[in-house]
DNA sequence: GTAGCAAATGTCACAAATGTCGTGTATTAT
DNA sequence: ATAATACACGACATTTGTGACATTTGCTAC
């Protein structure tokens, strides 16, 4: 059972400490999106749709369920600045990703499905602040923290965080703080 | 890997999230059609008629199975010019999906797993070169066939050719080129 | 507070579907 | 060739869907 990619109704009843029928209705009703099997039409729910039903509902999320992955997707067209970020972070036990144009970054963002992005606001042909308003209007992005790290005045990062970074860090930054804000993101 | 043509009922299994002995029994009952090998029976299932039970019965449908020889993504950062394209080539039954710059295109690559991209060499901040280079050397991308189009000299084109696309177009193209090309690569 | 009421949820029993296990055999890899 | 893996199949265990009915919950009015 390492990898699930899909719940029974059995496995929602105990996660949501109700009853299977219960579960059952929510489906049929359609609050709760799943597909039947073909046999007798056994339900069937992907871990996708329960974690939105779920958040849309206020209800916890068993964090079991979470992308909970410690990976970083280190987004900088610098490499030396991307390889520091990475050394300080992966001494710290997280996996790192690194990507030095939009195109990789775009790429490894869907592959990887890391669950924190280190994202420079001027690359050359990406524009932080468009991929933020980008990412924040994807659904499947919602739960992807985003630290800003940018060389850019104040104003422009409380601009980033006003469209949706998680954080903000001014570069050239220090090993502690990175530190502490990757890890308040993780929880 | 890179050809599926049939599926073993392990295979399904996987991807229903379902024990092995029920994928047989679906078999067995004939909601899921499938044959038999003359050795002991094992059975095998077309990638057709997988997609066509998951389907019927509302099931996923792994984007990777999906029938892809028609879709195209089309990497420009004129937005007319991909428009154009796309124009072109919808009108020809193809699939499409523009990305206006290197993100997008990474991502929607990844997501869609498109069987032909057009490509722009010249875009801010994505060097197209690089990028054939780059996905050439990527085991997943061998099967993606790549057109160029771009308003770089011959020499240019000859490189890109030279890199791993699969054709290329001078700008401004004429529709009737476009589609051929198109067309010859979904063969 | 509580009485009343509607909607949601829980309980139960049974049949059907799915999962588990072991064994033997084909298929694939070395 | 031989070893390792994947598969089919039977028998049995477990889970699940369904309907009917009981209970709880949330709400309103008194």
């Amino acid at each position: 059972m390492a990898k699930v990619k899909s719940l029974t109704t059995g496995d929602i009843a105990e996660y949501c400490d109700v009853n299977l029928r219960t579960v059952i209705r929510w489906i049929d009703k359609g609050s709760l999106k799943g597909y039947k099997l073909p046999g007798r039409g056994n339900n069937r729910v992907t871990v996708d749709n329960f974690v939105l039903f779920l958040k849309q509902n206020n209800m916890p999320v068993p964090p079991e369920l979470l992308p909970k992955s410690k990976t970083v997707l280190i987004v900088d067209d610098d490499k030396d600045m991307g390889n520091a970020i990475k050394r300080v972070l992966k001494k710290d036990g997280f996996e790192c990703d690194t990507a030095t144009n939009g195109f990789l970054a775009g790429s490894k963002l869907m592959q990887h499905k890391p669950s924190i992005m280190t994202l420079d606001l001027t690359m050359p042909g990406l524009n932080g602040f468009e991929l933020l308003k980008h990412l924040r209007a994807e659904e499947q992005f919602q739960d992807l923290k985003i630290l800003v790290i940018s060389a850019l005045d104040q104003e422009s990062l409380d601009e980033a965080l006003a469209l949706g970074a998680n954080a903000a860090l001014s570069k050239p930054f220090e090993k502690d703080k990175l530190l502490s804000l990757v890890n308040e993101m993780t929880q």
